[in-house]
DNA sequence: TGCCTAATTATCGACCTCCGATATATCTTG
DNA sequence: CAAGATATATCGGAGGTCGATAATTAGGCA
């Protein structure tokens, strides 16, 4: 994963875009936006958080985003600059990706 | 690779979903339109190759298309309806990826 | 023809990734 | 306080990635 994301690493990544989340709340996120065609068990999760925080990708953060409706067990994390570079080449490299299954007829509706 | 394709699964299919190719054909076809931002060495190709002929995915063909300018070493592939089915719900998902990115702002430009 | 180069398929092995099962701790609610 | 939900974390087997390397054969050219 040097240059290229995992597939679990790109989908962490993208939904610590917005703002920082914990854990459980990126699967959440996803689950969510994704309509539960995307998910992300707990296994990937942490395994996958925890080597995007060594690869410089991710940081947690000290500041819980919302001091009421907190749980203190959460750690936040959020998207680091080399972060947000790597999360952009990658979606640009799926959306040709996504572009060329069009063109090739291969989405159906 | 039960129900969801692997990176390199996914490309292998989705280059031979409009016509029959063969192996290193398939590499060209990649890596020309998207610009060389996919690539894929020999390696991942023809395990992936093997895999997705195991799996149903994808059968090889006996007829050259090319009858000129051919290469009796070549051995070409075709995509099955199996295979139609599985690309085409991988492509769904990836697109809803590059649209939650383009809601994230992710994609710069 | 014989030789060289390039094209093509193929395999191997080390390393990386995935992910369910499981464990542990803590919060919330009755 | 007890029970159930929430949250983080680890482990290990299964599977995927991919460059290096090998083997084969086509095609060009002297």
């Amino acid at each position: 994963m040097a240059d290229e994301l995992s597939r679990s690493g790109f989908i962490i990544l993208l939904s610590l875009s917005d703002r920082p989340r914990h854990g459980l709340g990126v699967v959440e996120d996803i689950e969510e936006r994704t309509l539960g065609a995307v998910k992300l068990g707990p296994g990937t999760l942490y395994g996958t958080l925890k080597r995007l925080v060594d690869l410089g990708l991710v940081r947690e953060t000290d500041s819980p985003p919302d001091p009421a409706n907190d749980d203190p067990r959460r750690r936040y994390y959020e998207v680091t600059p080399e972060g947000r570079r790597a999360v952009a080449e990658e979606a640009a490299r799926m959306r040709q990706l996504v572009e060329l299954a069009g063109a090739k007829q291969v989405l159906e509706a």
